[in-house]
DNA sequence: AAGCGTTATGTACGCAAAGATATAACGTGA
DNA sequence: TCACGTTATATCTTTGCGTACATAACGCTT
């Protein structure tokens, strides 16, 4: 590292994630869904806030609300805006995990980033 | 978290990788694939091993080569066995930086796992 | 000269993931 | 009763990535 990578053009970036039964299921991606549908009350306007397609959106819904036991997003239909989407309690608590999480990661990869500087 | 994840079957699990001008070019693929041309003496073998089509094998050892300014494989074509590769010192270097510091991010990521299961 | 295994490179094909589109059901309000 | 915006779901199309395949050059061996 010394002589390779000591000018400060290189970096140590990653990616966590969370993983039931094997399979990653929560990550940066489902975050920032559940977040835009706390914001929007609404999977399809969460999804076309992030550019994804309703479909995709709400098969990441469908499969957190499989993985975890209990639903992290509760759907209804008609109604008065025609029906809507919020997110549970449980959820928020699995945001605010993750946003923490990602802090701890973050000062991680930036202390191995500094050490390719030195 | 206390409530949600506190039955063992979640883990944080992710993915660490070295960033040149802020494109990804070396992460766990690219580390086995050194090595696996180190052992060999050959991209086309490596490729092989890792059931990888000697293309993208390559494509790969090229790009390491573009963004890292000295060169991490050297090949030869023709000879006694067709030509070969083999892995600089610096391509050596990187491996053995990588291996320690994704082992501390294993026990980083162990440990976060452990907070979940308290 | 001919053969071998390799590097190096271009092109064509397949497949899986993602997107686009269509449709039904729902419940409130006008 | 109809309109509206949403959830829920199926189907078709597209797109991007990797593989497969083909070909040339190379240099040692026989």
């Amino acid at each position: 590292m010394r002589d390779i990578l000591t000018n400060g053009q290189f970096r140590v970036n990653g990616s966590l994630w969370l993983e039931g039964n094997g399979t990653r299921f929560f990550g940066p991606g489902p975050v920032e869904l559940l977040q835009r549908i706390e914001e929007t009350g609404s999977i399809n306007q969460a999804a076309k806030k992030m550019g994804m397609s309703y479909k995709k959106a709400w098969e990441i819904v469908n499969r957190l609300n499989e993985i975890v036991g209990s639903p992290l997003v509760v759907t209804a239909t008609g109604g008065e805006k025609g029906g809507g989407s919020s997110i549970s309690d449980d959820a928020k608590q699995l945001i605010e995990w993750y946003l923490s999480l990602r802090e701890r990661f973050r000062k991680f990869m930036e202390e191995e980033s500094l050490k390719l500087t030195v």
